[in-house]
DNA sequence: CGCGCAATTGAGTTTCGTCAAAATCGGTGG
DNA sequence: CCACCGATTTTGACGAAACTCAATTGCGCG
């Protein structure tokens, strides 16, 4: 089992949006300086440690959070207990898109490598949203790029043989423009991919032995990103 | 393979949206008979047949449809050739609200059983959800809506054995309020599931011994449901 | 250095895929 | 009505892939 730590750091230091680095691709790109005046909650931004939960299944919460850099875990139970991860989250990703139609939310978030998030309450976006067009049209992309996420975990991390789908996931974690990633555990690489420990840990060392990955150090990998795809059509 | 008609069919027949039976469940439930007068484009209605193909994966259309009746099925591909079903849309489900992003279609969309649907190009839901916060909420619910399935498709049909996969699927086959479905082919099957056509099969004959399932008549079953949730949660 | 946990490796079993053959179903035409 | 055809489904035998259980190794940390 993966270490479950609750969260209870606070969320302290308010955001400063307007010079936010991120602010064109994320949810309030298209607000102005009024109104970032005119919130009645701030936007608080927060760091979270490996393991943290920043919130459970079944949670009615109010808040909705942007990553600002990390990578998190959306994960879910089935009835015979079961764990399967069903999203990965990182960098402009935003969690909690369900309280805005008055869902709790539906999964548990873990905190997978150290991140930093931003928090507002679904009250600020529901209010800026009715009036303005950009922030409205932003939210749909949002939803829309969740969904095809979605249907590409189906697809590539959930279909075909075990080898296959490995390959799609290092590709998919390789750190834009290198043939570098990093490595989580084998217990969520399994929870990923719905294989054993064992048969990702087997994989890994073929993928080694066949030249495809090649281990720098610890958990850090350098991709032979050809080879890969290769496997990926065959 | 499934048989493949191209869309000849015309549209033809223009919905009456205000005394729609489904108008209250459906994204126009919150327009009034003066929104729909000043419609440039009226709603179109059209019933399609078995293996019709509303559109391809990379279509760039205008058109978004509500499903009245029936069933259709999203397909995606994999770069080896792999055909996977994503979701299965029927009454009240929205196909086609990836063009509202400015998105090509990502799926191609097929027909299962006879269905009707209302077909509206994506500037009429444009333009009314910028002044209508009804239609505004009801759209962000009809994407939360398939990303939930999308999220239980992943856990409940493509997440450990193929027994327990397949009892699920049963499960959600079900005609509300009876113990009946009806299934498809034993290649739909396969390809909700991520089996092989003769897995499916073997596993059906497996059920039928064990009483789990009654098959009344060609593709219509019975289901033991309090069985088939006891496998599931074994 | 040694403890504890995660990862690897091995052996045996189960599940599932492949290939091939037989059975069944649906429709068509004599 | 029945015989025939093609397509789909079912069944069987075998092999490959993945899981289970168990033992071993490796690594981080006190």
């Amino acid at each position: 089992m993966t270490k479950r730590v609750t969260l209870t750091q606070a969320w302290e230091g308010t955001a400063d949006c307007l010079n936010c680095s991120l602010r064109s691709t994320a949810l309030f790109g298209g607000l102005t300086r009024d109104d970032f005046e005119q919130m009645h909650e701030p936007v608080e931004q927060v760091e979270l440690q490996p393991g943290e939960v920043l919130y459970n299944a079944g949670d009615s919460g109010r808040y909705m959070f942007t990553v600002r850099s990390g990578l998190l875990k959306l994960v879910q139970y089935l009835p015979d207990g079961t764990q399967r991860i069903v999203r990965l989250m990182s960098s402009t990703d935003v969690l909690g898109l369900e309280v805005l139609v008055d869902k709790p939310y539906e999964h548990e978030a873990i905190v997978l490598r150290v991140s930093e998030l931003c928090r507002y309450p679904k009250e600020t976006v529901d209010r800026f949203s009715k009036t303005n067009p950009v922030l409205q049209k932003d939210l749909l992309k949002q939803w829309q790029k969740e969904l095809t996420a979605a249907d590409e975990w189906l697809t590539k991390l959930s279909t075909g043989p075990a080898k296959k789908r490995m390959a799609n996931l290092l590709l998919r974690l390789v750190e834009d423009d290198s043939n570098e990633c990093f490595l989580f555990s084998r217990e969520d690489i399994g929870s990923i991919l719905s294989i054993t420990i064992e048969t990702a840990s087997r994989i890994l060392s073929e993928f080694k032995k066949l030249n495809l990955i090649k281990e720098i150090r610890s958990n850090h990998l350098e991709l032979n990103i050809a080879g890969l795809t290769e496997l990926i059509e065959s």
